[in-house]
DNA sequence: CCCAATAAGATTGTCGACAATCCACCACCA
DNA sequence: TGGTGGTGGATTGTCGACAATCTTATTGGG
């Protein structure tokens, strides 16, 4: 399993790393290194980025001619994606890429709100002061950007809270989960469904809100604070979609 | 993806079947059929029950002999394991079962009782009134046992229990990471920590606490519920870690 | 004309062999 | 004697071919 806690962890996304900051990096560009796990990574970029369509066939033969690789390696890339959730495999009949649905967002973003809001609970109580002292720099630095006006770069910030939060729990379980699984879908959602932007000074303001409560180490406050800037994310999100699919 | 909401699932634990009630059975039988999901299947039940013990190496060659399988099998099934998290990987070295820690044990319930409470919490939502009518059934069933004296079926009792509130729900994700990941995770250490019965009669005016608030459709307090549950379980069984410890 | 059984084609599942990598042991040198 | 470098053995990673299964098209019957 891979160990983001110490420095072992032998497989992360390339895309990440632009977007998470700094001194994440280090752990980011330790050893993806077989040949099965660089072609896991192309494709599921593919997939997520939506190269690969949402709902298309998987089929190994085409996809080892086109990656250039054998079809065992194929065969394995695929087993990763679907215990991602990424594509959904049938025996003897093949994988396809999940198919997105507003229903599949909105059980998503529950099992976000759970899993974040005990992160946020976890990271009040395990994370260093030093640790903390960062988290509160990094959103000084965002303030400044939402400030300037480069509302764009919000995004990344926003996955960059995201991701200190989850790390900072210390919960093995909860990491991997979180970031070899939901984050993936969720930015496949963002992506496909065209949502960047907007909400960036609300958001703004809930996350400080939620480094405060980790700051008083106070677990519980941290955690509802969490999870309701989860829930408005992810209401924020359907009511993006009614109006799209309206239009 | 295993789809336990349609006559779909292709891929169920021979073991649970025998814990699970009557109603769920016709989705257990639903087609483990290719080699490779028997085999994992069988390792998966070797590693919960101890026959291969924790920390051990897994020897490619040596298992394929072992089960009598090609090596390729005994691959996939690895990668699946290490999926669930019952297996660690490191790339050309090899895998290793997971070494069962106290911390490990505390991390799990963490998550366990974010997502079973938010499992509770949407079942209060979703549930049919059939369903939960079945589940007070249930519950009165277990009561009668409980009264008789048969404390030895609580763990069934139990672990049917939580699978029909997570199936009840309807939450793709938290099925599958629970039924598929958490849950073999949760009997190996119950298995190998050796720690059956006890806490009975408590446990059961807990559970019967949570379908009352499921029954009311209450899912704030069937997941508050819920989580003081699995909280009040994960302290029982830590002050058992200490004594045998001790002892 | 529609449905069912069948056969051909294509796709996935499984296997054994070869290549690349790691690990432990041993020799060699400071 | 302690450490460093290299070598041999074993294990994992990768590949192409064959077997089993599904899908689709076709043919025959009702």
């Amino acid at each position: 399993m891979v160990d983001y806690l110490s420095k072992t962890a032998y497989i992360v996304d390339t895309l990440d790393i632009f977007i998470v900051t700094d001194r994440f990096m280090e752990l980011a560009f330790e050893s993806p290194v077989t040949q099965a796990d660089r072609t896991f990574i192309k494709l599921r970029n593919d997939i997520v980025e939506g190269v690969i369509p949402s709902g298309s066939k998987l089929s190994e033969t085409e996809l080892s001619t086109k990656y250039d690789v054998s079809r065992a390696i194929i065969r394995e890339a695929i087993n990763r994606l679907t215990a991602s959730h990424l594509v959904e495999r049938k025996a003897n009949v093949g994988a396809r890429v999940v198919t997105l649905t507003p229903q599949g967002l909105i059980e998503l973003y529950q099992v976000r709100e759970a899993l974040e809001g005990m992160a946020a609970r976890l990271a009040a109580q395990n994370m260093s002061d030093q640790d903390i002292n960062a988290l509160q720099g990094l959103l000084n630095d965002h303030f400044d950007e939402v400030k300037g006006g480069e509302s764009y770069y919000q995004e990344a910030g926003d996955v960059d809270f995201h991701y200190r939060i989850v790390l900072g729990s210390k919960n093995t379980h909860l990491i991997t989960v979180l970031i070899d699984g939901i984050y993936h879908l969720v930015r496949m959602y963002r992506v496909q469904f065209g949502m960047a932007g907007p909400r960036v000074t609300t958001a703004y303001d809930e996350h400080r809100h939620v480094v405060q409560a980790i700051a008083n180490r106070d677990g519980e406050l941290a955690e509802m604070l969490m999870r309701r800037h989860i829930l408005y994310s992810k209401n924020n999100i359907e009511r993006k979609l009614l109006i799209t699919s309206q239009s």
